[in-house]
Parts: C-alpha cells; sequence; structure tokens
RNA sequence: GGCCCGUUCGUCUAGGGGCUUAGGACAUCUCCCUUUCACGGAGGAAACACGGGUUCGAUUCCCGUACGGGCUACCA
C-alpha cells in the first residue's frame, strides 16, 4: 500500500513570513490535499539569537487568512508532538551520537576565532576556507587529535559540535521532482554542523530527523537549499534511513520586480508593494510592513496569484480557487527558473474577484465605511439596499473595495461644489435653455426609470433643439458636482425622482450665479 | 573566486525535434461599446541569449560562451 502522503512547511519564527514562503507552504499544501494527505506546520527555532516574538504567530495567522489548513503541528497538534524544534531539543542528540559512533560523523573543538583565522588565512591566499575532507586533519577534531585527548577534551566539557564526515570521491545523486536528476561530488560538500555547542542542532540534521519521525514523504522548500541537499543525501543514508526519505522538490525563487536578485522587504518599500500577506509591526523597531490583506486584496486572489508565480496549469485558465488548484496542480508544470514578480499582476487578480462578488456581498464590505464616513448609520441613504446598488453600479471600476467610496461618496452627499472646467467650457445660452425646459419635464415624470429618464432628455433635447451630446456632462456635473462617475442614467434611476430634481434646481442656481 | 541551478514577448508563462505564421495572460497601443471613466469586445506591436555540434530538419537534444539566480555560517 502507497504510504500517506505528507507535506511540512517549516519556517524559522525570525520575522514575518515572506510571501515566498508563503509560496511554499501553498504548493506544499496544494500537493498534500490532492493526495488526499496531511499537511503539517513545523516551527524551526535552533537558532535562538534570531528567535523574533510574535514571528510564530504571525505565521499562523498567514496560513490562516490564505486558506491554507494545518492538518497537524504547532497550533494544531497531532501524535508527533511537540511540533517547535527548540522543544524536541534532546531528540536530536542520539542521532548526532549515532553518526559520530559509526564514523559518520566527528567532535569538532576548534573555536569561532580559530575559524575566523583559517577563514582570513584561506582568503589571503585567494581561496575559500572549507572544513572538509581537505582541511579537517588540520583542525582541532576527533578525527585529527589523539583517541585520548578526545576523551580529555570531552570529559572537561570543552564546547564542540558534531560535524559531517563527508566521504571522499563519491558521486551523491538524487531526484527533484522539479529539476529531474541532479548530482554532486561529495569532494565539494563540506563537513557540515549537525550539533551546535549549544547542543541544539543545525538546520540540517533536525529537518531530517524531524522529517523521517513525523513520516513526511515530500520535502518542499525553496531552491536556497538545493547546494546542501547533498548533504542532507548522505544523512539519510548514514542513518539508515533510506528507505524513509522524502522526495524532494526544490522551488525557484522570486525575483525583484526590476532590477537584480531575489525579491526582499525593500523593493516592497521602494516600489510601493506589500511583500508579507499580512501587515506586521517590527517588535524591535517599530517599523510597519504593510500587508496584502491591510491592503484590501481578497486572500483568494492572493492566493490565486502566488500559485501563478512559478507554477501553471499548462491550459489558459487563470482563476483558480483553492478547490481548483488543489485538483490541478503538479510538479511538472513548475517552472524551474525563478520568477519575476510583478505587482501590476496581483491588481488584475483582485479586480477579477472583486467583479465576481455579488452586490450583496460587496455591501457588507461597503455598508461600514459608508456609515464611518457618514457618521450616521441611522441615516436612510445608508440602508442596505441602497448601498447593494451602488456596488452594483461601482464595481466595475474599482479594484478594491476601499476605492468605492472616492468613486460613491456624491450618491451619498449631494454636491456642493460643482466642477467649474466643465461649466465653463460647455455652458452657454442652448444649456441654460434646455435645463429649463428638463427640470419642468422632470418633475411631471411619474415614473422614474433609466428609461423614463432617458426619453425625457430626447424629448427636451428635441424641443429645444439641442444635441444631447452637448448637455450630457453638464447634466452629469449638476447632479454630482463632477464631470466623470458612474453612469449617468443609472445613477439619476438609483438618486430617485425628489433628490434628482433638488439637486437640480440647486445645481441651475450655482450655475447661473456663476455664470453671471 | 569556487560549486550548483537556470535562460521563450517588458513581465508571468504554454510548447519541447517537423503539428508553430511560437499560443495565452498582465502591461502597452488602436478601434468598437459606453454621449464620461472603467468594465467588456476586436485588433496591433512584442520573445525562443549567443556560438558550435547531432540531425534530412532544432526554439526543442548535446557542448561551450554570455547573462541571471542560489550557496559558499555553530542562519535557516
Amino acid at each position: 500500500m502507497e504510504k500517506r502522503t505528507r507535506t511540512r512547511f517549516a519556517p524559522s519564527p525570525t520575522g514575518p513570513l515572506h510571501m515566498g514562503g508563503v509560496r511554499t507552504a501553498l504548493y506544499a499544501y496544494l500537493f498534500a490535499k490532492q493526495k488526499g494527505g496531511d499537511f503539517l506546520l513545523r516551527i524551526e527555532d535552533t537558532d535562538q539569537n534570531r528567535f523574533v516574538p510574535g514571528a510564530e504567530e504571525y505565521i499562523i495567522e498567514a496560513l490562516h487568512w490564505c486558506g491554507i489548513k494545518i492538518d497537524e503541528g504547532v497550533s494544531a497538534g497531532g501524535k508527533f508532538s511537540p511540533y517547535r524544534q527548540s522543544e524536541r531539543k534532546e531528540m536530536y542528540r542520539k542521532y548526532a551520537e549515532q553518526l559520530v559512533e559509526s564514523g559518520h560523523a566527528y567532535y569538532a573543538f576548534d573555536a569561532s576565532a580559530e575559524l575566523d583565522t583559517a577563514r582570513k588565512l584561506a582568503e589571503a591566499a585567494g581561496k575559500t576556507f572549507s572544513y572538509d575532507s581537505s582541511s579537517r586533519m588540520n583542525m582541532k577534531n576527533s578525527l585529527s587529535l589523539p583517541k585520548n585527548e578526545t576523551s580529555r577534551l570531552i570529559s572537561e566539557n570543552t564546547p564542540h559540535v558534531i560535524r559531517l564526515n563527508v566521504p571522499v570521491n563519491e558521486e551523491i545523486r538524487f531526484t527533484d521532482l522539479v529539476r529531474g536528476e541532479v548530482v554532486f561530488h561529495s569532494n565539494l560538500v563540506d563537513d557540515k554542523v549537525l550539533l551546535k555547542s549549544d547542543g541544539m542542532p543545525t538546520y540540517h540534521l533536525a529537518h531530517i530527523v524531524d522529517d523521517v519521525l513525523m513520516e513526511i514523504t515530500h520535502a518542499i522548500r525553496g531552491e536556497e537549499w538545493l547546494p546542501s541537499a547533498p548533504a542532507h543525501i548522505l544523512i539519510y543514508d548514514f542513518l539508515g534511513w533510506k528507505e524513509q526519505m522524502p522526495h524532494y522538490a526544490h522551488l525557484p525563487l522570486l525575483l525583484k520586480p526590476d532590477g537584480n536578485g531575489k525579491l526582499s522587504k525593500r523593493d516592497g518599500d521602494r516600489l510601493g508593494f506589500p511583500v508579507f500577506p499580512l501587515e506586521w509591526k517590527d517588535p524591535a523597531t517599530g517599523e510597519i510592513s504593510s500587508g496584502y490583506r491591510e491592503r484590501g486584496y481578497y486572500p483568494e486572489a492572493f492566493v490565486n496569484m502566488l500559485a501563478f508565480l512559478g507554477w501553471n496549469p499548462g491550459t489558459e485558465q487563470e482563476i483558480f480557487s483553492m478547490d481548483e488548484l488543489i485538483r490541478n496542480f503538479s510538479f511538472h508544470h513548475v517552472h524551474k527558473a525563478g520568477a519575476r514578480f510583478d505587482p501590476e499582476k496581483t491588481k488584475w487578480f483582485n479586480q477579477q474577484y472583486l467583479h465576481k462578488k455579488s452586490d450583496e456581498e460587496l455591501a457588507k464590505e461597503f455598508l461600514p465605511v459608508v456609515e464611518r464616513e457618514l457618521n450616521s448609520p441611522q441615516s436612510a441613504v445608508c440602508s442596505p439596499q441602497f448601498v447593494q446598488r451602488i456596488c452594483g453600479l461601482v464595481k466595475e471600476k474599482a479594484t478594491f473595495v476601499s476605492e468605492f467610496w472616492n468613486l460613491s461618496s456624491y450618491l451619498f452627499i449631494a454636491p456642493s461644489e460643482y466642477e467649474q472646467d466643465v461649466i465653463t467650457k460647455k455652458w452657454n445660452e442652448n444649456s441654460s435653455k434646455f435645463f429649463n425646459g428638463f427640470i419642468e419635464n422632470l418633475q411631471a415624470l411619474t415614473g422614474f426609470t433609466r428609461d423614463d429618464i432617458d426619453k425625457t432628455i430626447k424629448q427636451t433635447a428635441a424641443d429645444t433643439g439641442i444635441k444631447p451630446g452637448e448637455i450630457m456632462q453638464l447634466l452629469r456635473v449638476l447632479i454630482s458636482g463632477r464631470g466623470s462617475g458612474v453612469d449617468l442614467l443609472g445613477m439619476m434611476a438609483l438618486l430617485g425622482h425628489d433628490e434628482v430634481c433638488s439637486r437640480l434646481e440647486r445645481g441651475l442656481l450655482n450655475v447661473k450665479e456663476k455664470v453671471q
């Protein structure tokens, strides 16, 4: 029987989750769900120096906002608890020691100052220091030191790490889910630290132990891990875990919209788009980084956009719900090259989702804004029905609900000022003639549908011998104060007979004063 | 510098020896619709990094070069 598919997202709580991280989580989630498996959240907090308070909560909230459900792990619990590596600290030593015993790892006593010296020395010679088969016998470790010396140092509690003993002249190969077969030469892999002197494992050891213990079947992570993958393959092998080793998938990175390099927090500030799903306030500096949620993006749009950064369905469909993404996701369609991020396309996705919402749904979002702006929740113009109709009128012109108020405030509040440019340019004796007649005809009207209004305009124009085109924009200004806006006839029908007539009268009065 | 990964319109990408006049989307331009703006519709401009092979034939396979990215910590 096939093993149950289990993927995990394993971030470090060193700050807010970057959108690249969200995408990694998303792909892992999509794959697990497609296979009917589990998606776990594991927190990799083995570096106490980089721990940032609030980061873990942020990660959980961000995944939740995106609609990525955690089946197991931090915040959800599960039978492999705990899921925070700092709480699993004691479990890792055993495996590191096992590797030392089998000769696949060794104790190293080099102080950080000594390592620095070695690096500087190499640098001066135009080389890069690497703690590996070429240098390890010149360093202070249980391979280079006599046995009794090692025992003495250990018994005296000399600070030490455990390093991987990488074999010489071996080819290390593995199959990556997005890149196919990848080959590395062992001589180029350094003797990575497995267990730090504070007793904490490094990422290299910890993620392997946890992935095996938690029965992870697919390890999905960013491309930055590809160079250390051979070391990981070696560790699985040395621990006797070849069978349990998950399939690896290394995802392409997200690149800056302009210039060189990978997408960073600074690009967002510089180019004015969020890099984070949620707003984040740095606890140390108080600095605030904006988030997609606070900018008014729908999580569905954000997720849809993110899914397409490096993956495509192979068809021409672009709008995908989470369920559709789950059904269609495939590593075969994950692109190998890094993806340059385009904030413009993100807006387009949001616009698509906004347009798909019903007027009723939009009204629910917009009503609180209206009440706040008008400062009077009881007002008749605040009625849900009225707001809903405005949403219908305005949504085609918007990308975010947050634009609705600017696009429609004149429907709630009669204008007190009138766009002078338009009046200056278009107002003449004919207009005067037309509007005098128009107001009378309007007042006599019993019905007030778009059609009724349309007919009245045409009739009045014909009677006064004026082309409708000459007065349409003036009519708009008289009623809304603005030279452009939502569909004019729709707007008048919505405002209703009495409101339109009174706005028209006031507008006319105002214009006549100005013109004389 | 060394090592690894990559390279199709400005951007995200489809395609992967002949089905291609290289398809779609964003952005851009033109027109239509709307007597506004937007939406929508129609159309335009726009790409296989370069050089060698392999082959009857290469954007597709191989090699090299260039360019881009990543890694090169007791960080993940």
